[in-house]
DNA sequence: ATTACTAATCATCGAGTAA
DNA sequence: TTTACTCGATGATTAGTAA
């Protein structure tokens, strides 16, 4: 969590319309906004950018400035926060359909650990089959929502090293495949790549339990569990 | 607003539940959850306090602490910002239903005045039979959603004085009462009376228009204006 | 215009401690 | 144990100004 000013600011940014579209906004302006000074606005967004919460391009007549993913997560972590705060309802599972398609095999690789194999039989209670099944997800809105599995409780699996390298911590949620397949959705924790990609795993080949083959459509219901997290 | 530190702190209680049951805290603990000293923690609970956004009562062995209703607005006013950053539809009207109560009169009092009548004729665009119908929201979702008009963006009466005394602002919502006539719903600006009472007024009696009498229900469908506000 | 440096100012923080 | 004071240290903000 970045310092309460800082976040504010980060706020007011994405208020101004900097989260998606971007805006282009001189420091002057922006510090009438926050009732602060021209250069406390600067150093602000100095901060932030330093924080990998906002991206800058510095123009001759103000700068252009966009939040980043990981800035929307901050964003989102307090949302979420009032959400419950407030008694907004808290889902307990969010839907998904994405399109199957191809990855490197790195899936595989990654599961055939024993360091992540052991856990997630402890922690998922089932043996995975060993590759993923990659959701290319299409629609706006469920890749939007896939940012929002960022800020949830999920089941973590500890990152761990061998003789060759380290490997880092993931966060996984239970899901339910095609209304059929019990496996799990896996997440990198906190490393951004393909926002509008969703990893699956499950006991089985769901290729060919599911008789799919790359394009066809599958539906994913991922289970929260029920506090979003609140920590650095 | 309060300083961003304080809305913090703020933040942070009502996480731990000091909205609604309200908790019971030492400076200490609190000060570990915000990251701060004890002493830190003790200062922002007195200005939290002297603003009006806490209520406190000091024991033994740690402090009762419980977010007021102006509190619960400045977290509100901020959840509802993220609501809109983060494309989250905003609604375009709000409903209710209450129970037609009989109220002392001053509605009509206040409507007769010359300075509120005028503005309503020329903001709401009718003149209003002189009185209010005074709706008791029974259901706790609805007294919920009756504290989020405070934070949205209404049609602002402003506020004047004649000979006598002074009178505070307003602020109204078109509404539609039981799908049937047009009115508004009006609430006094920062004056935080009976949250669970909705006034409306209209250009007719509405008791003998609708056929109401004490303890008849009433749906009220409540027009929003876009944004939320978004000031001091 | 801009952004952002340095230096002076001012607010906030935590240590120590009283009640 | 508590809360909350004083006060010196720390850190944030602004003024002035360079680029």
């Amino acid at each position: 969590m970045p310092k309460p000013v800082l976040w504010f600011t980060l706020y007011c940014l994405a208020e101004m319309g900097a989260y998606g579209r971007g805006i282009q906004i001189s420091t002057t302006s922006l510090a009438e906004k926050l009732e602060l000074s021209q250069q406390s606005a600067s150093r602000h967004l100095i901060e932030l950018e330093h924080l990998g919460l906002i991206e800058r391009h510095i123009t001759a007549r103000g700068e252009l400035i966009q939040i980043t993913n990981k800035g929307v997560e901050e964003l989102r972590r307090v949302h979420l926060g009032l959400n419950t705060v407030l008694e907004k309802p808290t889902p307990t599972f969010l839907t998904f359909e994405g399109e199957v398609f191809s990855g490197l095999g790195e899936g595989a690789y990654y599961i055939s650990l024993r360091g992540y194999r052991r856990q997630i039989v402890k922690k998922l209670g089932f043996d995975p089959y060993l590759g993923t099944l990659n959701l290319k997800l299409t629609s706006k809105i469920d890749i939007q929502t896939r940012k929002e599995l960022d800020v949830y409780l999920g089941i973590v699996l500890e990152g761990f090293e061998n003789e060759t390298r380290s490997y880092g911590p993931a966060k996984c949620f239970k899901a339910l495949i095609n209304n059929a397949v019990e496996g799990a959705v896996v997440t990198a924790f906190r490393t951004h790549y393909d926002e509008s990609v969703l990893e699956v795993i499950a006991p089985v080949y769901l290729r060919t339990r599911l008789n799919l083959k790359d394009g066809d459509k599958v539906q994913v219901k991922v289970f929260i569990l029920r506090s979003p997290e609140f920590s650095a």
